[in-house]
RNA sequence: GGGGCCGUAGCUCAACUGGUUAGAGUACCAGACUGUCGAUCUGGAUGUUGCGGGUUCGAAUCCCGUCGGCCUCGCCA
């Protein structure tokens, strides 16, 4: 049992505290060994402060002070005193500060550490440290990150415990429901070759707690995908999950707008406009080429097809005559592009499908030149300088194909302009929500209606007369939160009427009986008069992330997995024994 | 499932077109040093070049396979 018990951390001594007996405890970030003369500086989480160990203190506690090593834990007992004015540290926050100590009690030893925890600048390669995760853990910016997150989590409970939010939690184990994304199935041993699944999310069952009365749900849900991972996706990952009763999209806007604007002036003191600007699903797809663009930066994409089909251009003409369409960026100030990095840009849009970039470049006087500018009169080159507002200097840049090559690879264009032009700033956040999507989206290899968003998204009620005829123009209640291109979350205004989420599943090819099957426990419920409702979820890793400025949610992630959805820390997934699995009644075939 | 990048000392990386004994920084170990704070100085130890096969007089380097990490498309209602 530690003799010491210690009285302050690490990071919290201030002047007011000069000659008080203190007790600290931490591991060893570094030592200086200076012969007579040893420093320590001590670490815990909260801070750092340097130890000093006299020879004139003592002959053994100097001789135990020097063979102290980096992440050795230490308990020590000494008295504050004030550094000489020489000899202060300003780049510490303690740096005027140091224990003079009279006692050191050695609580553990440490193997040499695989990397360096005190190196705040070497970036050790990720493998290693999710190997060793719990050391990882132990530097200060991953701290400060899982510090952060907590906060966030408070300010974000303390927001809805005041306007009457409950929270409430939903089972892991529960029923899978096919649609949408793989689910992690848990076989079950007490009902063989049945399993459960993890949700997806707990939609069906905040739903089922508005049926219920609790008209203002939240949690801080995990949430599990079996699909490919991501920088800035994980198979789990966590959900600020909302359902609200006898709402509106507006009541929506406004809470997440007021949540936001609060987490952004409490953790960054940035303060965020609200209300977020809205910008329907069709703007975004013909201005920004996806539906979560980036609007820290303009570079906004024009539709030429008319224009195009006037030219001798083949591939312009070709794409029109081939339904598809031609679009393009002015490239402000871009004129002075090589060759090279024309193609550059050009190969980085390969993945999208797009199978070149047609340029022109703005010479004075408004003149455009290129090697297909022959294809071009004067009269079409000038409405097209019109339409992308040209002037001399910048660069046009242009792509033809089917729409959705289009779409993404200008889109994808846009961003790479942006990084190259540097047009983005880390403490800049532009919020937007969009909106006006449409319900149904065709699914041509299914041939069937697939939904956008889920199945039991309201359309407009404005939109139900036409649900039958033109089901792909019916728009739904739908939302999504965007971030400078980040999606952080959407939602939606529910179906609470059977008899239209009858007809949705319909349209969705879900035949009564596998409706009642699959989602059964939902409709039974929705007839035992449910209110209207409707709800959000955010991705609190996402939006973690993005507030520190870290593009990869892994920082944010206390114990993440690979991008093949391991451990390598556990070593998870791993077989299991031949036991368990006849418990479960499972073979496993190699 | 497709495409791409990568794997060399504990860690981060180097090694020209295939060529002699695979190097550097840092960490580590030992010694010196009484005010340092990325301490300094002196010395030392450290390699299955991810793994398996092939080509070659000769492979870290080229080829094939495989394992692992990352990025990306598909996928993520």
């Amino acid at each position: 049992m530690p003799k010491l018990k210690r009285t302050h951390t690490c990071g919290e001594l201030t002047v007011e505290d000069v000659k008080k007996t203190v007790v600290m405890t931490g591991w060893v970030n570094s030592s200086r060994d200076h012969g007579g003369v040893t420093f320590i500086d001590l670490r815990d989480r909260y801070g750092i402060t340097q130890i000093v160990f006299n020879p004139e203190a003592g002959e053994e506690l100097h001789r135990n002070a020097r063979i102290l090593r980096p992440e050795f834990v230490i308990a020590v007992k000494g008295v504050v005193s004030l550094r000489s004015d020489e000899t202060i540290n300003p780049n510490m926050e303690t740096g005027k500060l140091e224990i003079i100590a009279d006692e050191l009690e050695l609580l553990n030893r440490s193997e040499t550490p695989p990397f360096e925890i005190s190196e705040s600048e070497t970036i050790t390669s990720l493998e290693i440290r999710l190997k060793h995760r719990y050391l990882d853990l132990r530097r200060f910016q991953m701290q400060r990150n899982l510090i952060f997150r907590h906060k966030s989590y408070q300010i974000i409970r303390k927001f809805l415990d005041n306007i009457n939010f409950l929270e409430i939690e939903t089972p892991f184990l529960t029923k899978s429901t096919p649609e949408g994304a793989r689910d992690y199935l848990v076989p079950s041993r007490v009902n063989q070759s049945k399993c459960y699944a993890l949700p997806q999310s707990p939609q069906l069952f905040k739903q089922l707690l508005m049926v219920s009365g609790y008209d203002r749900y939240f949690q801080i849900v995990r949430c599990f995908r079996d699909e490919d991972l991501r920088s800035q996706r994980q198979p789990e990952f966590t959900q600020l999950d909302l359902e609200l009763s006898f709402i509106d999209e507006e009541d929506i806007y406004e809470i997440i707008e007021s949540l936001m604007a609060k987490l952004f002036s409490e953790l960054l003191e940035i303060d965020i406009p609200t209300p977020f600007p809205r910008l329907s699903y069709k703007d975004a797809m013909d201005s920004y080429g996806c539906d979560k663009p980036d609007l820290r930066f303009g570079l906004k994409i024009k539709n030429l097809t008319d224009l195009a089909g006037k030219s001798d251009f083949k591939v312009f003409t070709g794409a029109v005559e081939s339904g598809g369409k031609v679009k393009g960026i002015n490239a402000k100030g871009c004129s002075k592009f090589s060759r090279k990095d024309i193609d550059d840009l050009t190969a980085s849009l390969a993945d999208c499908g797009a199978k070149g970039l047609a340029w022109f470049k703005v010479e004075d006087g408004r003149v455009l030149t290129s090697s297909i500018a022959k294809f071009f009169s004067k009269e079409l080159q000038d409405e097209i300088a019109d339409r992308l507002e040209a002037e001399p200097g910048d660069l046009l840049l242009f792509v033809a194909d089917k729409d959705k090559v289009v779409d993404s690879s200008l889109a994808q264009l846009r961003l790479n302009l942006a990084k190259i032009l540097n047009l983005t700033k880390k403490d800049d956040f532009q919020f937007t929500w969009i909106v006006e999507f449409p319900l149904f989206e065709f699914n041509s290899d299914m041939d069937r209606f697939d939904s956008l968003h889920h199945p039991f998204t309201s359309p407009r009620s404005e939109d139900l007369s036409i649900l039958d005829e033109k089901p792909l123009e019916v728009k739904a209640r739908a939302y999504d939160l965007v971030v400078n291109g980040v999606e952080l979350g959407g939602g939606s205004i529910r179906i609470h009427d059977p008899e239209i989420q009858k007809k949705a599943f319909k349209l969705l090819n879900i035949d009564d009986e596998s409706a009642r099957s699959k989602f059964g426990f939902l409709l039974d419920g929705l007839k035992y008069g449910a209110p209207p409702h409707g709800g959000i979820a955010l991705g609190l890793d996402r939006m973690v992330a993005l507030m520190l400025g870290l593009d990869d949610i892994r920082e944010v992630i206390p114990f993440p997995k690979t991008q093949k959805a391991t451990c390598l820390m556990t070593g998870a997934p791993s077989a299991v024994d031949q036991v368990q699995l006849k418990e479960l009644g499972l073979k496993i075939d190699d």
